[in-house]
DNA sequence: ACCCAGGGTCATA
DNA sequence: TATGACCATGGG
């Protein structure tokens, strides 16, 4: 069982997915903060909110107030740490001549940036670099380490780094690619039901969907 | 009444 | 480096 035939599996399983949910890059990654140990139903509350104060704005962002901010994250949990960390993501945005600018910085230093940003760990900073930069970069989240443990191709121990190294090494560095795996992998883990421990989708292996 | 969700930071040892 | 506390709403 390779990283390749776990794709092709689950690519037959449950179709494209048309990654990420979002209508702009800015969506995204204001997103992909939001949706830190979140679930995403919560998240498109606090985008709906944003978006019906006009607020979806690197500008509106950086500039509001703090608890007006918090106000229409409610929804979406940790409403204070995320107005924080959307205001830092977008200050820098802005220092930095926003996304037409920072579409021109090579991924390594784009990635190293988004790092240094408060708020933004490993995979925050990839699934902005992926779904919203385009760049290929592996997406590691909580389901890839649950899922490919339990298929024993890796250990869940393994660090950020080296996981996301062995993913890039055997497989192509290809954007749609790695768009369509992560997008997948969440698919498929968001079939997870705990009365029904045995995935009846796709053929992978037993209690490959169960939490904990 | 639990458990969990598409993490990250900070304080300790 | 490696744990643990903390952040907080909403759906199952």
């Amino acid at each position: 069982m390779s990283l390749h035939a776990v794709f092709d599996d689950l690519l037959a399983a449950y179709g494209p997915q048309y990654w990420w949910p979002g209508d702009t890059p800015f969506e995204v990654m204001m997103g992909a903060i939001l949706t830190q140990n979140t679930a995403w139903g919560n998240v498109e509350k606090a985008i709906a909110n944003l978006k019906k104060n006009d607020a979806l704005t690197a500008e509106v962002i950086a500039g509001c107030g703090h608890d007006r901010l918090a106000a229409w994250l409610k929804p979406s949990g940790y409403f204070n740490i995320k107005a924080t960390r959307l205001q830092n993501f977008c200050r820098w945005y802005l220092a930095r001549g926003g996304f037409e600018a920072l579409s021109r910085w090579p991924t390594d230093e784009l990635r190293h940036g988004l790092l240094s940003v408060n708020g933004v760990g490993p995979e925050t900073a990839d699934a902005i670099l992926l779904y919203a930069f385009e760049r290929p970069v592996f997406v590691i989240d909580t389901y890839t380490r649950r899922l490919f443990s339990r298929l024993g191709l890796l250990h869940g121990t393994l660090g950020y780094e080296t996981l996301r190294g062995h993913f890039e090494a055997a497989l192509p560095m290809d954007v749609a690619l790695f768009n369509e795996y992560h997008a997948l992998i969440v698919r498929h883990a968001k079939h997870a039901c705990r009365k029904r421990p045995l995935c009846e989708t796709c053929s992978l292996a037993a209690n490959c969907l169960t939490a904990g």
